[in-house]
RNA sequence: GCAGCCGUAGCUCAGUUGGUUAGAGCACCAGAUUGUGGAUCUGGGGGUCCCCCGUUCGAGCCGGGGCGGCUGUACCA
């Protein structure tokens, strides 16, 4: 068979396989996002990774587009399957069916991978992991608060510190009251509303003369190419940009009253900025019922985090937040990491939110009769995990296990022996094993070292004739190869290399481990 | 999806106006050293020059189409 018939080996776009590495590093991630969603009281459950494609709200396959956005297929009685896109609309499923059985509110996190049918970039992924907490059955903004101070404390337990992350609050309620307030209420100004909430959207990245140009006649960005604008009237570019722009002016007095005193600006000033900015959009949304209702959730969120001490930068209103257009009703928060992250070339990598949430109050009422108010959290792993990869975080980059003790084969006629040492050494807890190749013993040293072994066992005739086992300490050794010239004297110096007897080898190994792993 | 740039060994890249058998460094394997990781030296394996079609006596190089990658943009539950 020439190569041109063989298969190529390649992991699918957008699907990516995961190192030691990348497995050490994600077990300790969710071990402390864990710790952190349980001491808040939330409960573990987990769902599977395919649901009813109706279940999930998304549209049924269709024949010119089977699988848009989600993986989808029929089972064997018709009915469409998908692969989960988020773990917030199968825990909407959980809860409905096991509505009776479970206790309200109804506290809950799950961690798992999902999956999207799309474009996937640095960072971005077509299986990506998420780990969620919701509060399901409580209508209360205490359970938004909290949710938010939940999502900080866990991002300072991932190794964040206090100003490498921003949570940032919007409520839906808002963003609707000022597209009233702009004139774009009713059913005809549909399709203008989605174009406004896209371009608020994009604030952060396009700033305000971005946004200028979506509202109104559009923006042809640096490749050439043509995004349609919201052809908006110039009242209703001016209500929505002073909306915006409250985001920004009422931030900069706290900076300078704290620069002039050469501090940061303590936690009133932000409490206090934060009133301000809801202050402003009050007066923009007055005419809207529902507006107001947003305005006076937001207050009654920054009061909450003011009185637990988080008004400290680490969660701050933000009126450009939009989050999804399907499902969210109320509150939306948004994770963002504040520092600059470059890939391996130097380039600025944008990575955009690492978190996200909101109230979605009619999610669990689409298979109930009743109304179920909820509102959830959900951490992007995979995103942050390569973020944190970046930018070296401890976390990620935590100690590696040592390898395995390695025992060398000297004499093929004596594997049983080896074999015999292999499992002395494991019976003892020690991590070890039996060199399973056909090489000589140059390359059985090689392979320990790749292996990251801590020392190897040497037994050959002469060994075995005096009854003892050469134990050779490659940490050690590799130490001690910097200051050996030549191999002549390298071969004779046999470095960090010493005879034990027989059935002081469990004993000499613990030794070598001891002497660089505690 | 749209646009721009790119595609030569596992990786990073040379490759003249279109002209023998396509190269280097790193990595890998082996020997020097029949029992020792590193360093050094020597040798070796590894290529459909992304694919297809065309132009040409002749294509890694020129033209068209496709696929893939990167960047921006759109969408994003």
């Amino acid at each position: 068979m020439s190569k041109a018939d063989k298969i190529k080996a390649r992991a699918p776009r957008g699907f990516a396989d995961r190192t030691p590495a990348d497995l050490g590093a994600t077990e300790r991630m969710l071990a402390a996002i864990r710790e952190s969603y349980e001491l808040y009281g939330f409960e573990g459950v987990e769902t599977p990774f395919v649901e009813y494609t109706d279940s999930l709200g998304k549209f049924l396959p269709d024949q010119d587009r089977p699988n848009e956005g989600v993986f989808s297929f029929q089972d064997d009685d018709e009915q469409w399957l998908s692969l989960r896109y988020d773990l917030t609309a199968p825990l909407a499923r959980y809860v409905a069916e096991n509505f009776d059985a479970l206790p309200k509110p109804y506290r809950s996190y799950r961690a798992g991978w999902v999956f999207r049918n799309e474009k996937p970039g640095p960072g971005r992924f077509r299986q990506f992991m998420q780990f969620d907490a919701d509060t399901v059955g409580s209508g209360s903004v205490a359970a938004d608060a909290e949710i938010c101070m939940m999502a900080a404390d866990t991002l300072e337990k991932l190794g964040l510190k206090r100003g490498d992350f921003i949570i940032k609050i919007n409520n839906r309620k808002v963003l609707d009251g000022v597209l009233e307030a702009a004139g774009l209420g009713g059913e005809e100004n549909e399709a203008k509303r989605l174009i406004v909430l896209r371009a608020i959207d994009k604030l952060d990245r396009l700033g305000v003369d971005g946004v200028r140009l979506l509202l109104s006649g559009g923006r042809r960005d640096e490749s050439g190419d043509f995004t349609k604008g919201a052809e908006l009237d110039a009242n209703a570019q001016r209500v929505i940009l002073a909306f915006l722009g409250t985001g920004m002016d009422e931030r900069v007095l706290p900076f300078e009253e704290a620069s002039q005193s050469g501090q940061a600006p303590t936690q009133e000033q932000e409490h206090q900025a934060n009133l301000a900015i809801i202050d402003t959009i009050q007066s923009l949304v007055a005419q809207s019922r529902r507006g107001m209702e947003g305005v006076e959730e937001l207050r009654q969120i920054a009061d909450s985090i003011h009185a637990a001490g988080y008004s400290d930068g680490r969660i701050r209103i933000d009126p450009s937040v939009v989050r999804g257009l399907e499902y969210y009703t109320g509150p939306v928060y948004e994770a963002e990491l504040t520092f600059q992250v470059q890939d391996e070339d130097g380039r600025p990598v944008r990575f955009g939110s690492v978190g996200g949430g909101g109230r979605y109050d009619g999610l669990v009422g689409r298979f109930r009769t009743e109304p179920v108010p909820a509102t959830g959290f959900s951490i992007g792993v995979s995103r942050l995990l390569s973020a944190l990869q970046m930018v070296k975080s401890p976390i990620v980059s935590g100690a590696e296990k040592p390898g395995p003790v390695v025992v060398l084969v000297m004499d093929r006629d004596q594997i049983a022996a080896y074999q015999r040492m292999v499992s002395t050494l494991r019976q003892a807890g020690i991590r070890a094993e039996l060199y399973l190749g056909s090489s000589g013993m140059k390359a059985q040293m090689k392979y320990a070292d790749r292996r990251q072994s801590p020392c190897v066992v040497i037994q050959g005739s002469n060994e075995r004739e005096r009854g003892e086992v050469e134990i050779k300490d490659l940490i050690e050794g590799a130490k001690a190869a910097g200051a050996i010239a030549s191999n002549e004297e390298w071969k004779a110096a046999r470095p960090a290399q010493f005879s034990v007897t027989e059935d002081k080898l469990v004993e000499a190994v613990r030794e070598v481990l001891a002497r660089h792993f505690g």
